[in-house]
RNA sequence: GCGAGAGUGGUGGAAUGGUAGACACGCUAGAUUUAGGAUCUAGUGCCUUCGGGCGUGCGGGUUCAAGUCCCGCCUCUCGCACCA
C-alpha cells in the first residue's frame, strides 16, 4: 500500500479481491455456450498438485489466460478449463516424506491451489475441473485400457526395462533422459531389468505420428518428435550362418551389400550362444559378460574404441556368396533394428574403425570423389565393385538391390523406427490400477466394463519396495475370475500417469458424464483443442502420447478428427534471479505469493508477460516488477481527476495514437507477443498522462475506453476498476475488443528521414501525400543536408514513401 | 558428431531490408519530503575539437540502404547421440 500524489491509497490486493468477489457472484467466467459464436478451446497444461503454485505456474498460466480473454473479447465463445494431474511420483514422494496418505495430501494441496488459482484473476471455468485421482476420472482411464486391450493395442510381455532404483519402478523410454540415462523424475541413473510389463502399441501409429500436416505446431516440437520416432528406410537382408541357419540384418544401405566383409551381432543377440564355435566360446562368453556388467554410460560412450570378439562362425554374403566372419561387438545395439548388422567398412566409419582394429578387408562400393581423403565414404557417388549395381547412383542402387533381394528371396524392403512401444506398468501405489485379472484357468481376463472402476484401496501400505504395494494388500490382490468364478488375482501394477494426461482435454467437457469418457454432444461443440500452451519438456512424452491417444480414439469411433490440438505454443522457463533453474537447494526459488501480496496479481501477471518473449523464458528480476506496478498505478490514475493545465493537445493525434495502439496490441496478442503489447500500452499510458486535461471530454473518454479494453486481458482487475470509474456498465470483460481505422492512423504530417549515401543526415516534417520530387527538393535544401551534397553530383535518389529520401552523391 | 535456436547499451529486451537501442530496470542530477521510501521532472550506447565520428560476436559479400539477406568462421544454450 502506498500514498499517491493525490493522497489516495493504492491497495492492489484489496482492489483485486473486490473484483474477484464480484466476478464470482456474477458467474462472469461460466463458459459461454452461444451457438452463434465461433468456438475457441484454449487449454493450458494441467498442473501437478505439488503444494503451492510456484512462479512457473504463473508464467505458464497467466499469459494463456490473457490470450483466452483476448479471444473472448474478440467474439469467440471460449472454453478455458483447469484441473489437476493428481496421480504420480511427485505427490507420492512428498506424501512418503511427510508420512501422510497421498490422497489426503493431494486433496489438501488441491484445495490450497484452487484458492491460489482464483487469486490469479484468471477466467478458468472451475465448473469443468478434473482431478485425475478421482475414481470418476480414472474409471474412464481404465475403460480406455480395456478398449486398447480389445483392439490388441495393449499387450503384456517380458521386456528389458529401465528401472529407477530410487523410485523403485519401471519407466517409459521417454522418461529416461540424457547420455547418462537418468530417471526423468529424480535424476538417478536407471538400471536394466527384465520384467513382464504392459505396453501400448504406439509403434502401430509411428508413420501417422510423423505427419504434422494437420497441425500448426512449433518446428522444434515437430523435429523432436520426428527424431524420437526415428524412421529409417532400408532393407532387411537374410544372411546364412554356415551350419546354423538364417539371421536377419537391417540396413539403410542395401546398395553397399557387395562391400559387406564381416558380420556383427550385439552381445545380447539370442543366437550368440548357438553360433559360437566351441573353441571360441570362452572368449565370447567373457565378452558377453563384460558387456552385461558395463554401465549404460560406458556402453554408449561414443568416443570409446570399438571392441569385439570373433565367434568362430561364418556368414555368407548373399550378393557374392563370400564367406565373412561373424563377430560380436557392443557397438551393435540389441534395441535397434534386428540386433545384427552387415559391416561395410568402406561406407561406414564405425565398421571402418572395427575393420582397422581386427585387420578385416575393406571394399569400397561407392566411388568417392577424387579429392576425398577421409576413411569411410558415406556420400553420393557411383557404385563400384558391385556387379549389377556398378555405375548406379546411391538411390538407384538401393532400389535395384532391394528388387534383386526380393526376386531372389534374400531380403525385402523394410522400415525401422527408433520409437519403442509405450511401457505403462508402474510398481507404485499412487496411480491408476490396471483393470486386469489373472486366472489359472482363463488366463489374462479384462475386468468387465460394468465393474469399473477398479478402486485404488485407500488403506494400502504405500511405501515403495520395488514390487507394487497393491500386491501386499490381500483384499485387493485376491479376487475371483469374472469368467469362471474361480479364485484369481488382480494385476497390481498401476498405470503411467502420462496416460491420465493423454485425454484429460476430453474429460474437461463433461467431468461428471457417466456414460463414456466424455459427452459426445458437448464434444461436437468444442473439440478439438484450438490453442494449447505449455512447456517444451513434454515434446516427446505427453505431446506424443496425447496424439497417439486421439488417433486411437478416432479408430474407436469416439472422435472424428486426427489431432488433439490444432495449435501449440511453448512458453519458456522462468529461472531464478541468478539465471539458474529454480531449486530449493540453490535457494533461488521465487514465491509468487510474496509478490501478489505486495503488488497484486495484475502486476505479477503483467510483469511475467513483459519480461521478454514468452517462448524465451529468462531470469526473474525482483526489481523489474516495480516498473510494471508503477505502470498499473499510472494507468489507474488516468481515470482520476484532471488537473487542467490550460494547454491544448491535438485530438487528431490522440485518435491516431489510440488507433495505432489498438492495431499494435491486437497484432501482438494474436502472435503471443505479450512483451511488446505491454510496452505499447505503457507508451500509450505515458502519452495519455502527458495530455490529460488537454483535450475535450468526449475525445478523452473515447480514448480511455479503448485503452481500458486493451488493458483488460493483461490486468483484468485494474481494467475492471477503470471501466467502472468511467461509468461504464459491468463488466469490461464482456465488451467487444476495439477496432481500429487505418484512415485515422494515416497521419497528415509525417517525419521523413533524409539520408545522404545511406547515412542519416536530417529528419523533415512533410505532408503525408508529398510527391517524390517535392520530397527530394525539401531534402536537398535542408540546412543539415546541404554540406553533404554541395559541390557533388547527385547521381541518384531513392524515395520510400512515408519513410525516407536517400540522396546518392559522389 | 548430428539437429535446432541464440549472440544488440550496465541489465531484461525493441526494431515489414529503410531513423538501431522502443518499453522497462538500474544509474545521475533536480523537485517534493524532517529523514528514508514513494512520487514527479530531466538525462543516460561509446568517443568528440560539439562539426561530427564509431557502434548490433568476427571476417567477407549483395544493395542506394544490412542487426535483418548471402558465404565463411567464433561463442553459447537446448535436444539427440555407436540408430546400422
Amino acid at each position: 500500500m502506498s500514498e499517491t500524489k493525490q493522497g489516495r491509497t493504492y491497495d492492489p490486493t484489496a482492489l483485486e479481491r473486490r473484483w474477484q468477489e464480484r466476478w464470482a457472484e456474477s458467474e462472469l467466467y461460466t463458459t459461454d455456450e452461444d451457438p452463434e459464436k465461433i468456438k475457441h478451446y484454449a487449454l493450458t497444461m494441467l498442473p501437478y498438485p505439488s503444494g503451492d503454485l510456484h512462479v512457473g505456474h504463473w508464467y505458464a498460466m497467466t499469459p494463456s489466460d490473457t490470450r483466452a480473454r483476448f479471444m473472448r473479447m474478440r467474439g469467440f465463445r471460449v472454453f478455458f478449463p483447469i484441473g489437476f494431474d493428481a496421480f504420480g511420483l511427485p505427490a507420492e514422494n512428498a506424501a512418503i516424506n511427510r508420512g501422510i496418505h497421498p490422497y489426503k495430501w493431494t486433496m489438501s494441496n488441491i484445495e490450497n491451489m484452487r484458492t491460489q488459482l482464483r487469486q490469479m484473476g484468471t477466467m478458468f471455468d472451475f465448473d469443468s475441473e478434473v482431478v485425475t485421482c478421482d475414481p470418476e476420472y480414472y474409471r474412464w482411464n481404465q475403460w480406455f485400457f480395456l478398449k486398447f486391450f480389445e483392439k490388441g493395442l495393449a499387450y503384456r510381455k517380458e521386456v528389458p526395462v529401465d528401472w529407477c532404483p530410487r523410485d523403485n519402478t519401471t519407466l517409459a523410454r521417454e522418461q529416461v533422459v540424457g547420455p547418462e540415462r537418468r530417471c526423468e523424475r529424480c535424476g538417478t541413473p536407471v538400471i536394466r531389468k527384465n520384467l513382464v510389463q504392459w505396453l501400448f502399441k504406439i509403434t502401430d501409429y509411428a508413420d501417422e505420428l510423423l505427419d504434422f500436416s494437420e497441425i500448426d505446431w512449433p518446428e522444434r516440437v515437430r523435429v523432436l518428435q520426428t527424431n524420437w520416432i526415428g524412421r529409417s528406410e532400408g532393407a532387411e537382408i537374410f544372411f546364412e550362418i554356415e551350419g546354423i541357419g538364417t539371421i536377419e540384418v537391417f540396413t539403410t544401405r542395401p546398395d553397399t551389400l557387395f562391400g559387406a566383409t564381416f558380420f556383427v551381432m550385439s552381445p545380447e543377440h539370442p543366437a550368440v550362444e548357438k553360433i559360437t564355435t566351441p573353441e571360441r566360446s570362452d572368449e565370447v562368453r567373457a565378452y558377453v559378460e563384460k558387456a552385461a556388467r558395463m554401465t549404460e554410460i560406458d556402453r554408449t560412450d561414443v568416443t570409446r574404441e570399438k571392441t569385439g570378439v570373433f565367434t568362430g562362425a561364418y556368414a555368407i554374403n548373399p550378393a557374392n556368396n563370400e564367406r565373412i566372419p561373424v563377430f560380436i561387438a557392443d557397438y551393435v545395439l540389441m534395441g535397434y533394428g534386428t540386433g545384427a548388422i552387415m559391416a561395410v567398412p568402406g561406407q561406414d566409419q564405425r565398421d571402418w574403425d572395427f575393420a582397422g582394429k581386427y585387420d578385416l578387408p575393406i571394399v569400397r562400393t561407392v566411388e568417392p570423389p577424387e579429392d576425398f581423403d577421409g576413411e569411410a565414404y558415406v556420400g553420393e557417388g557411383q557404385a563400384i565393385n558391385s556387379e549389377f549395381l556398378n555405375g548406379l547412383g546411391v538411390q538407384d542402387a538401393k532400389k535395384r538391390m532391394i528388387e534383386w533381394l526380393e526376386e531372389n528371396g534374400k531380403g525385402r524392403a523394410a522400415v525401422t523406427y527408433r520409437l519403442r512401444d509405450w511401457l505403462i506398468s508402474r510398481q507404485r501405489y499412487w496411480g491408476n490400477p490396471i483393470p486386469i485379472i489373472y486366472c489359472d484357468g482363463c488366463g489374462t481376463v479384462p475386468v468387465p466394463e460394468e465393474n469399473l472402476p477398479v478402486v485404488l484401496p485407500e488403506d494400502a501400505e504405500f511405501m515403495p519396495t520395488g514390487e507394487s504395494p497393491l500386491k501386499r494388500d490381500p483384499d485387493f490382490y485376491n479376487t475371483e475370475c469374472p469368467r469362471c468364478g474361480s479364485p484369481a488375482t488382480r494385476e497390481t501394477d498401476t498405470m503411467d500417469t502420462f496416460m491420465d494426461s493423454s485425454w484429460y482435454q476430453y474429460r474437461y467437457l463433461s467431468p461428471h458424464h457417466d456414460e463414456g469418457p466424455f459427452d459426445p454432444e458437448r464434444g461436437a461443440r468444442w473439440l478439438p483443442v484450438d490453442q494449447y500452451t505449455g512447456g517444451i519438456e513434454h515434446a516427446v512424452m505427453h505431446l506424443l502420447y496425447t496424439r497417439f491417444f486421439t488417433k486411437v480414439m478416432r479408430d474407436l469411433g469416439l472422435v472424428d478428427f486426427d489431432e488433439p490440438m490444432l495449435r501449440l505454443f511453448n512458453q519458456g522457463i522462468i529461472l531464478g534471479e541468478d539465471a539458474e533453474k529454480m531449486s530449493k537447494s540453490r535457494g533461488n526459488v521465487v514465491n509468487p505469493q510474496e509478490f501478489v501480496d505486495r503488488y497484486g496479481s495484475d502486476a505479477l501477471r503483467s510483469f511475467l508477460m513483459f519480461i521478454g518473449p514468452w517462448d524465451q523464458g529468462g531470469p526473474w528480476d525482483g526489481r523489474g516488477i516495480e516498473g510494471v506496478s508503477r505502470f498499473l498505478r499510472r494507468a489507474l490514475s488516468l481515470t482520476g481527476e484532471s488537473d487542467l493545465s490550460g494547454a491544448e493537445a491535438d485530438p487528431a493525434d490522440l485518435a491516431r495514437r489510440t488507433n495505432r495502439t489498438v492495431k499494435k496490441v491486437t497484432g501482438d496478442l494474436e502472435a503471443f507477443r505479450f512483451n511488446t503489447a505491454i510496452a505499447t500500452l505503457m507508451e500509450h499510458t505515458n502519452y495519455l498522462l502527458a495530455i490529460k486535461g488537454e483535450v475535450g471530454e468526449e475525445e478523452w473518454n473515447a480514448a480511455l475506453r479503448a485503452f481500458v479494453l486493451l488493458l483488460a486481458p493483461f490486468a483484468p482487475h485494474h481494467a475492471e476498476e477503470m471501466w467502472s470509474a468511467l461509468g461504464e456498465a459491468y463488466s469490461v470483460h464482456e465488451q467487444a475488443w476495439p477496432a481500429w481505422d487505418e484512415d485515422v492512423i494515416r497521419a497528415q504530417e509525417i517525419t521523413l528521414v533524409v539520408q545522404v549515401n545511406g547515412k542519416l543526415r536530417d529528419r523533415i516534417e512533410v505532408p503525408a501525400d508529398i510527391t517524390e520530387e517535392d520530397a527530394r527538393e525539401l531534402a536537398i535544401s535542408s540546412e543539415r543536408v546541404r554540406p553533404h551534397v554541395e559541390g557533388k553530383e547527385l547521381r541518384k535518389s531513392v524515395y520510400v514513401p512515408g519513410r525516407l529520401v536517400n540522396l546518392v552523391v559522389g
